[in-house]
DNA sequence: GTCTATAACGAGATAGAC
DNA sequence: GTCTATCTCGTTATAGAC
């Protein structure tokens, strides 16, 4: 029984691989709004009722493709920055940021579907929330790990500021001074301006070497928030 | 004669604006993948056929749509840039990019249209080459007139970044050095990655006071380009 | 010349009966 | 789980009103 159980499970887990391939295929093909269930079962082959006992809707079907994103690319930033740990914090960071564009590159459709427009009707739920903040966690531990070598110099905060500064190192940067917090924030959000410029085609004809133009604007976004 | 042709011209704007605004409720409603010309028509009263007198196709449709938003957010900067011609070049900066978020908080789904995931199957044309350059010109604008007074500091340029750096000002940006030509870029980009991270709800949880964090994160790119 | 309406095509989605 | 009848879609050809 326990072996018939170990094969159902492993039955379970090969068909729902199959079918956030396919579903993958199809976002790639047509675009998050088009998913659909049946289509997805068409072609697996199966009907389109089967799919519900692997996912009880479209929009938890979506979820999931969501969260294998974000751990996705947040597995890229992590071991970006474990192959480099003995890197200066710029370089440090640099690779970072290399890792995830270069992520996006390959997987420009799970990167719109994640970072791109919303998808109509479609809510994202609590649970994506911890793979989503991994890329933002590693940028902080940079910048805490730098802080204990040779010290961030940052522009002064400006007051009215402070109190959201100090609200954001709280929440999730408590082992950050304040004023750094949200220099951090803003770095974080301008990166993913700097990727999917490239990747949904407002550098075209504007930026030709665009490896190049990345990695320094990458350095520039470090010495923004204070490393050197 | 010219009286009927008139009235002519006249019933043919007005059908044409009908179209596009029903086409951006359905923008808001469904989302640019699923806008349909049959629906627009039903929606109209209008038969399907009817439609191809004023747009030849769907993607002539979309691809109106995005002119219209390009310069509708074009003409937001372009306003503020005006509204503030003698304020200094970090104030100058800040209000133009206040108004581009502003517009975006005020048409999530026309911003989601052109700076949001690419429409699947519709490759934008030439022709909206030129409406998308507007907000980039007035930002190159402001560094050029900011130049003519107190003069730039700016990090030196990387060697491997100046054969770009020059080709960039070369293409676009002749009566500016090359050396600010990437930065200008970069904070172009950066900007539409706040104001996107924001309207995409990536800042939910994170950040609260979005008016006074912008403001300071726009400040910042300013700065970065060299502005004072 | 300018417009709208009818009808149809081929392709695809969908709902429900079986 | 299967099949069918009925929807949707973009697009085109055609005919007729103004």
């Amino acid at each position: 029984m326990s072996t018939a159980r170990g094969a159902r499970e492993r039955a379970r887990i090969e068909v729902t691989a199959a079918i956030k391939d396919e579903a993958r295929r199809q976002l790639a093909a047509e675009g998050a709004a088009k998913l659909s269930l049946r289509a997805v079962a068409r072609e697996l082959g199966m009907v389109s009722s089967a799919l519900y006992r692997y996912f009880p809707s479209r929009d938890d079907l979506l979820t999931s493709l969501i969260i294998d994103a974000y751990d996705s690319v947040g597995e890229a930033a992590e071991a970006a920055h474990a192959a480099a740990a003995d890197a200066g914090p710029v370089q440090l960071w640099t690779n970072v940021c290399e890792a995830v564009r270069e992520w996006a590159l390959a997987h420009p459709h799970e990167y719109a579907l994640i970072y791109g427009s919303p998808v109509p009707g479609y809510k994202a739920p609590d649970t994506t929330v911890r793979a989503a903040s991994r890329i933002g966690l590693v940028l902080i531990g940079i910048v805490r790990d730098a802080r204990l070598g040779p010290g961030l110099t940052l522009p002064a905060l400006p007051a009215e500021l402070r109190p959201e500064a100090e609200r954001m190192a709280a929440d999730f940067a408590s082992d950050l001074p304040p004023d750094v917090a949200p220099a951090l924030v803003a770095a974080w959000a301008q990166l993913f301006g700097l990727i999917g410029f490239e990747l949904f085609g407002q550098f075209n004809r504007v930026v030709e070497d665009r490896a190049t133009f990345f990695r320094n604007a990458a350095g520039q976004l470090a010495r923004g928030v204070g490393l050197t």
